[in-house]
DNA sequence: CAGTTTATGTCAGCCTTGTTGACATTCCAA
DNA sequence: TTGGAATGTCAACAAGGCTGACATAAACTG
């Protein structure tokens, strides 16, 4: 398996990109772009108080508000107490605030304050700006590529979190 | 920029691939498939006493047996007294070895041991049987659109890091 | 040769963000 | 009414980033 050929039925050409090379500029392009993918947004963050987790928590109850907060931490994969200090945080700043579920008072369920909306739109906007300049000059084409190949990546669980969050966006 | 619709101009169906909520399912697959990417490693080094950036070190060196510090350091683009604690750890336990250069002796060069190789190989294996999953259930062109995005997606600094590796390697 | 720059290593301290474990509160449901 | 689920909070810890300061050796430059 480390021996410079891929496992499995090498029937040539159409395999090609398959090799191990391959894969391993695939594992290399994939770092590379997450620290472009992460960059912008990471900038404006320095300036604030704020990290990287800040910006996840933000953009996605800003994606589905009122989500509860287990809902949340099971979509960042993180656990409650991370989650908490996060959002705590973001509470006292008064970016994010948390409601009492009305059919089940144990729940909270987070919005974002207008604040709150306007750091996520900072940050979205910027990291929306490179994504949009690489689905430019890569073509439509290849931009279908580009989402086959990272749902493909998915561990099936995310797979399905990923698809239920697309579904209620657009 | 926020409200729903790509800026630019929007002269039909060829662009809707760049609408904001197109983007944002580009943003939001690179988030969940990104940590599928580091999954099956960080399960590995769950068990020993290495991180992800242990991993990153043991990759780049592997893959560019020699290569000086310095190098390492833009390549990974972190402090050098961050990577000195990993790499330390690294060469006390073995995995790794600096030889002082020939040509110019301030310089480090990096190589794993036999024990380094062999970590560097059970990391990758890993990570390769994920992107060989993924690669062979897209396709080949989708597999050049993901790079060819991500390509897109990398600052130009890093877009030449990373085309220099590529041209070292196959 | 003297002085400067470069490559590396190291110490100390700080921050963010992840982890476990323990424990309290609230409330739904059997 | 009691068990368990959802949530919040405290404490402690670790990884892995960061900055700043300083030391050493080697190379380069005038």
């Amino acid at each position: 398996m480390a021996d410079g050929r891929t496992s499995g039925p090498s029937s040539g050409e159409s395999l090609l990109y398959l090799t191990d090379e391959q894969l391993r500029q695939g594992i290399e392009a994939m770092f590379f772009a997450y620290r472009g993918f992460t960059a912008d947004p990471d900038r404006i963050l320095g300036d604030l108080t704020y990290g990287r987790a800040h910006h996840r928590a933000v953009h996605f109850i800003n994606r589905a508000p009122g989500t509860t907060v287990n809902n949340l931490l099971h979509i960042l994969g993180v656990t409650k107490q991370s989650l908490n200090r996060v959002l705590r945080k973001l509470m006292e700043d008064g970016l994010v605030e948390s409601r009492v579920g009305t059919s089940d008072k144990r729940e909270r369920h987070l919005h974002l304050t207008d604040e709150g909306r306007n750091l996520e739109a900072r940050l979205s906007d910027a990291q929306r700006a490179r994504m949009r300049a690489a689905f430019r000059d890569a073509g439509p084409e290849a931009v279908a590529g580009f989402r086959t190949v990272l749902e493909a990546m998915m561990d099936t669980e995310m797979q399905r979190t990923y698809t239920k969050l697309k579904e209620s966006g657009a």
